[in-house]
RNA sequence: GUCCCCAUCGUCUAGAGGCCUAGGACAUCGCCCUUUCACGGCGGUAACCGGGGUUCCAAUCCCCGUGGGGACGCCA
């Protein structure tokens, strides 16, 4: 059997991390397995799914690396089908029409939920019930799928294991709007069908509606797929994850200066895990996975571990790749990274002490300033007296890393200063910062020109 | 309210009855490295929700409680 899975995103905003998780396992088991992976739009909220979504959802998968095999399939194009099965299953006697308007069943639904009743559809137009009832004229009816009353439903979820539910628990759920379009529940199971989908692997929050869709696989006499619920993810507080919890669309991911590899590895780590492995490429990944060792619970979402895992794969990233990524960030800042050093080698000099591509922007800046403001108070008159020397020196010296540092050390035995005392000052005219990496590196990397120029503005100035 | 699912350090998790004095990672704390800050290295604090069973043995199996999540739409 050839595996087939897919992801069916409702293109009514942007793909947001939960969806995202639940896309990359779905991919993931379809790679791991030589199958197929499928992308299909399910846009039958019609108030609500927009064009724009769906280039959203595309753009976030693409980015993120994850490609699908067949597709993207439309709901919206499928109409007719829907449409044929319908008809299939009320010449079955699996399906009837129902007049109910919607102010009827509002009603009826306060007046159980006032019970402290389930609310749910009472079956008063199923074949049975409704003999000899004249349909009320003007309404147009939908279609309900006559749901078993007696017995249980379920099925051996792959990440869960076995769920049953009592059939009374459900009530006849629509199938067809009365302007002929399917619902969920009813687009999903002739769609995975149609598509030969073997594997529904899909968000938690679909347990419940698992039951239902079963009952209209059967009525078609039909094979079940094997069911695989992925828990879902939430925000680190611990509720469902809101637009509150700062960053939930994977392209704003990618707009905040993070790598899709770290979001990708940090997404497939978040409720799968492989032994004591933490960081590992979509390769071993694919190789990896497996539904057995998925999560059974919800996992909270850790911005500090992503930062972390983004550092790791930043620290390993190739230099020219991060200063393509750095370079409009710079020029966001004001600064011309034309002017200045070579933006690869300051990369290179800087991306193990960040954790995202603004941050790296941000310490890359001392290297393109035109002009540093260095805060500070007045230099004693001996550490002016050694950075002169320096600069005297400075001027002299074969400009690489090595003579850069011999001359700092030469000035500190010259002049009796400590290292600290003349390396700290010299950091802070130079770079207008505290923190930089070594300051021979940074030096060497700024040019002679700079950094003379940079000492003497300073020195004049103080 | 009803139904479904879940429950190991603050967080993500390893763990399929003895390998568990419960392992790893993030975060946190300390030390080392160092001209600063990082990176890196070493070490520490920190968990089996509670109660009953089953068993020679339970984090692992069963039951009850509690807590959390999800679902109850002509949304998906």
């Amino acid at each position: 059997m050839q595996v087939r899975t897919r992801f069916a995103p409702s293109p009514t905003g942007y793909l947001h991390i939960g969806g995202a998780r639940t896309a990359l396992f779905s991919w993931a088991y379809a790679r791991r397995h030589g199958g197929k992976f499928v992308l299909r739009i399910e846009d039958t909220d019609l108030e609500r799914s927009t064009k724009d979504s769906v280039d959203a959802i595309l753009e976030g998968m693409s980015w993120l690396g994850i490609d699908w095999d067949e597709g993207p399939f439309f709901q919206m194009q499928r109409l007719a089908r829907y449409k044929e099965v319908t008809e299939q299953l009320i010449a079955q006697g699996d399906a009837y029409h129902d007049y109910m308007s919607r102010e009827e069943l509002e009603s009826l639904r306060q007046e159980q939920v006032a019970r402290g009743e389930k609310p749910r559809y009472d079956g008063r137009w199923r074949p049975e019930r409704a003999k000899g009832k004249t349909p009320p004229a003007g309404v147009k009816p939908v279609v309900r799928f006559r749901t078993p009353e007696a017995g249980t439903v379920g099925w051996n979820d792959l990440v869960k294991g076995p769920i049953e539910f009592p059939n009374a628990e459900l009530d006849d759920l629509v199938l067809l709007r009365a302007d002929g379009v399917p619902t969920y529940n009813f687009g999903v199971v002739v769609d995975d069908l149609d598509m030969a989908v073997t594997h529904v692997i899909r968000g938690d929050d679909h347990v419940n509606n698992t039951p239902r869709q079963i009952h209209i696989f059967s009525a078609l006499k039909q094979k079940l797929p094997f069911f695989a619920h992925v828990p879902m993810i939430l925000g680190a507080d611990g509720e469902r994850l809101s637009k509150r919890h700062g960053a939930v669309s994977v392209i704003q991911y990618r707009d905040e200066g993070y790598l899709p590899e770290a979001l990708l590895n940090y997404l497939a780590r978040l409720g799968w895990s492989h032994g004591d492995d933490e960081v590992f490429s979509k390769e071993s990944f694919v190789e990896w996975f497996d539904l057995g060792h998925v999560s059974r619970s919800p996992a909270q979402f850790n911005p500090e571990k992503l930062a972390w895992l983004n550092q790791q794969y930043l620290k390993g990233a190739d230099d020219a790749r991060l200063a393509a990524l750095v370079e409009p960030e710079l020029r966001r800042r004001g600064a011309q990274p034309g002017g200045g050093p070579d933006l690869s080698r300051v990369v290179s000099l800087l991306k193990d002490r960040t954790s995202t591509i603004p941050q790296l922007a941000d310490e890359a800046m001392l290297f393109y300033q035109a002009r540093i403001d260095t805060g500070m108070p007045a230099l004693p008159d001996d550490v002016r007296k050694g950075l002169n020397m320096l600069k005297a020196r400075l001027v002299q010296v074969t400009w690489e890393r090595a003579a850069i540092n011999n001359a700092i050390k030469d000035v500190v035995k010259a002049s009796g200063l400590k290292m600290p005392q003349l390396a700290m000052p010299l950091r802070q005219v130079v770079t207008g910062r505290t923190q930089t990496p070594s300051i021979d590196a940074v030096l060497e990397l700024l040019g002679r020109e700079t950094v003379i120029l940079r000492l003497a503005h300073h020195l004049e100035a103080d």
